[in-house]
DNA sequence: GTCTATAATAGGATAGAC
DNA sequence: GTCTATCCTATTATAGAC
């Protein structure tokens, strides 16, 4: 499993990622991923064995991993509500690139990928509100609102991206990320 | 143009709609745009001589010109704010079936399709965003709220349409849709 | 581990009969 | 207007040398 070539497996999977995220699972073709990552076609199956499903799946265990890391961990670790938000609104501009990556949640919910995946799209939408919401309730907040409000942060991170696609602009996503702590904690 | 075979050309725009929904642009192919309109492919190029690109342009025309009579048009026209929101919820929620249909939008602004669409795309979302704003402002909000208003109800409703079919749920969307149009309304 | 070459299949598109 | 049959290219995947 050691790897000491030339594009390590990390670089690997973050160029396949990009891949992904900007044409889809059935747009991405074996000749993309083994262009854009710098190896042959044959080279890719060497490693993923699987072929193209399995490169998707590393991908996403690949951004679970980032995200329990740089996400759900911070989110329920120490430290107060608003900071830890403040926290991961950062978190996400940087993993959205200020709004011009599409999320592999949206981008992989149609078509092949969603037979393959959506059990772990869902579970991860799950994971994200869930932290979210355990925040607002450290915060304060009732359950149900801390619910809601949660539901509808993960809602507009989607849509902005969505939105932000259509118009290529990415202000609709940053300047949601700039209220989305003072809308999660206003009081109810 | 006259048309008097057995599948209407409206209904057979509605099969290839939901084909481009259910599977995006590129996961889209033509055995599929055949098999469920119940047309041949050669056909299906009689109607359509561009292929695939010009199916997908005439399916975006449709969906333009049922947003034109059934939302931009009824935004823009006479009546309370209030009612015109509850009618837009309406129409919204027979679009998308309840949440259960991805919107074009969002499905077309990635990989090929990205490329042929996106100026279009943009322009819905523009025009949606503008005739939304409007009503706000009849209702008397200033024209800064209801701009950012407009744009994340948009961005909401995208959002919820996501979300939702990554959970395989359409509660999320059917939500959002209910308390829309307090949302947008409420004192600023 | 990586490559070139190639097999096998699916995809987009067309020809020509009816 | 619709069909069957076909063409050509792209696509997924593998073989086998290095």
């Amino acid at each position: 499993m050691a790897r000491t070539a030339s594009v390590p497996r990390d670089e690997v999977l973050r160029r396949m990622k990009k891949v992904f995220r900007e044409n889809g699972y059935d747009g991405a073709s074996m000749a993309d991923l083994a262009t854009r990552t710098g190896l042959a076609k044959a080279a890719l199956y060497h490693h993923f064995p699987g072929g193209k499903e399995s490169m998707a799946a590393a991908v996403l265990d690949d951004v679970s991993g980032w995200m329990k890391d740089n996400v759900l961990g911070p989110l329920a670790g120490p430290g107060l509500p608003r900071e830890k938000l403040e926290h991961w609104v950062e978190a996400l501009n940087e993993f959205y690139d200020g709004g011009q990556n599409a999320c592999l949640i949206g981008v992989f919910s149609i078509g092949e990928a969603m037979i393959h995946f959506h059990g772990r799209l869902g579970a991860s939408v799950k994971n994200l509100m869930t932290a979210v919401a355990q925040v607002l309730i450290e915060a304060g907040l009732p359950e149900r609102v801390a619910q809601t409000r949660a539901e509808d942060a993960v809602i507009r991170i989607q849509g902005a991206l969505v939105v932000g696609r259509a118009l290529q602009d990415s202000r609709p996503f940053t300047r949601l990320l700039r209220r989305l702590p003072d809308d999660l904690l206003a009081s109810a």
